[in-house]
DNA sequence: GCATTTCCTACCAAAATGGTAGTATAATTA
DNA sequence: TAATTATACTACCATTTTGGTAGGAAATGC
């Protein structure tokens, strides 16, 4: 039941760069790495992930880095966690277009999917403006 | 976030050993290991986590196995899931006795906080009594 | 043109996961 | 009492996941 380094370490990225929304300005990997007290290179692999989504303004060369594209209300952190851990259902049958061929009478199948909405609802109903 | 064979594996030997709770017979593992398509000898290692509990009563030789010590709904989903799991807390910082130097002013811990809460009553709220 | 920073690929060690094998020990029954 | 059956316990193992490093290429600002 374990959130990964990866969830993790995305959740922190992204705070950052929310409370710099405001200053209008690039945040870099470095800074973050090291404040954060980060691998570097760890950043940039999970960056190339988050950056499949549509998150970031992004720019290289000096006073380079990213800055969030919208504000901070509109990620919701279990975006967030899905795109970083590839996904959170708690297990294999609750995921959508998963077909367990005996789904319909499963003893155990009410009790993972409840599991898994209730935690699905409360991570989408929190957003990065909550956390700065 | 994913619950692992373990836990899933745990959740259906108890709830087979509950269904069987009123016969007042043993339920040997090669039973439900053929009932529900396991390997005995996955199943009989983690017979040996969950019986460091005081959940069964067990007995060798023919006719032996597993009933449990108390009526279904004496056991909790969550107390189920820890034994097998070792825990199922989202994060180390969440963990009873885990300390954390920057706990105080993380802006993340409140998040794994809440989630963790919401997770671990849900599952003590729900006994094998409830899928049965 | 040079330093800086993102972007991208390839590799790697350690840990976790999901098993198997073998043997000892206890209970039942023929 | 001997054979069978089932738990109890230890050791081992292959595969996958996790967390991380290394090295460049490409773009940007000064």
């Amino acid at each position: 039941m374990k959130i990964s380094t990866r969830g993790r370490y995305a959740f922190v990225i992204m705070l950052d760069l929310a409370l710099n929304y405001e200053n209008n300005s690039f945040v870099s990997l470095k800074e973050i790495a090291k404040k954060e007290n980060m691998s570097l290179k760890y950043l940039e692999k999970l960056m190339l992930t988050l950056n499949k989504a549509d998150y970031f303004i992004s720019s290289r060369g000096e006073k380079g880095g990213y800055k969030l594209k919208y504000p901070p209300k509109n990620y919701k952190i279990g975006d967030i966690l899905r795109l970083a851990e590839g996904n959170i259902d708690v297990t294999e049958c609750v995921s959508k277009g998963f077909c367990c061929p005996k789904k319909n009478h499963c003893k155990t199948f009410p009790l993972w999917k409840e599991l898994n909405d209730l935690i699905s609802d409360y991570l989408d109903s929190k957003t990065l403006a909550d956390y700065i």
